[in-house]
DNA sequence: TATTGTTATACTCTATAACTATA
DNA sequence: TATAGTTATAGAGTATAACAATA
């Protein structure tokens, strides 16, 4: 298998082009929410996913799949979040193993202030090159690349499989 | 201030798309680079970019400005490979103060060993659900972010500079 | 037994500041 | 003085494995 791997050159130009741009992009944001608010990305991405949602809660569960790797990676965080009063966990009623972290008025007042700056950032750094067309044809086909790799055997969500490339049958 | 900092849903969109394929693409290379070579992407990112230069060798200024973003951060990293005898460093004869670093012919055989896989993760997970114009639209609107980024005060390369938005008086 | 989450631990990476040496 | 690079140090973040509790 991968007899002849290369990428042709456009291939090539658009993925050393989106590392580039989205560790610019990162790091930037990082910089700015870590002097605005004090707070990692990843801290700041489960805040902003507690708050889009309805409820502003969420179980540990949901909150690993969509932004870190590692349960223990999200136990930390949440830890660091609880440890500020940003956030809540308890248990759920539901299902007594699983947490339900909600977001606190602290936190919903912390996102708030924070979430201008961040898009500011982004829109400096991301957005004011580009014309009208060019963001929609961005955003369509990340958004096909994204749709594409969630349906592909997510490496990450299956801690147990050994990403072994043909028997993993235990 | 930042009165009215909200983004439109097709640019906000576009953002999210672009952090999340572009988490999922270096956590997949990330993975792929560990375990074929052993080479964080950084690590990677050096070899590549030596192997892409004509002579095979860099100063450590010219690679801290496309790879990493402090100069210790570098000379860690250099470290590393120059242990594994991947790479070479010796002073400039051009300029006494710069360290030119070499990639060694075990470095090259390195690269060229590592690169068909990572472009084959990169392939399956970027490409793979994209058509040609996907790619060239793709190519096309990033490289025209990066040159947007790079023309953009690069908040990196001047550590001398404090950010601060005005009174940086300490 | 499978799932949810935590803990303990070890390790990688990064950044800051102080330092040396050359231009 | 300014530039190129190293070192010492400290801290943040992550992953793995062992663990406890619930379904």
């Amino acid at each position: 298998m991968a007899a002849s791997p290369s990428l042709d050159p456009t291939e090539l130009g658009a993925y050393l082009a989106l590392i580039e741009v989205s560790s610019l992009v990162r790091h930037a944001v990082e910089q700015q929410l870590r002097e605005a608010a004090d707070l990692s990305y990843v801290q700041f991405q489960l805040l902003a996913r507690l708050g889009d949602s309805p409820s502003g809660c969420h179980r540990m569960t949901d909150l690993a799949d969509g932004v870190v790797y590692s349960r223990s990676g999200l136990t930390y965080q949440a830890q660091l979040l609880e440890q500020r009063g940003l956030v809540t966990r308890a248990p759920s009623r539901d299902d007594e193993r699983s947490i339900t972290v909600t977001l606190t008025d602290d936190g919903r007042a912390v996102l708030a202030r924070t979430f201008p700056g961040h898009i500011e950032v982004v829109r400096r750094l991301l957005f004011d090159a580009l014309t009208r067309d060019d963001v929609e044809a961005l955003g369509g086909v990340l958004g096909r690349v994204r749709d594409h790799m969630r349906a592909t055997p997510p490496r990450s969500a299956a801690p147990r499989r050994r990403r072994g490339s043909g028997s993993d049958s235990p």
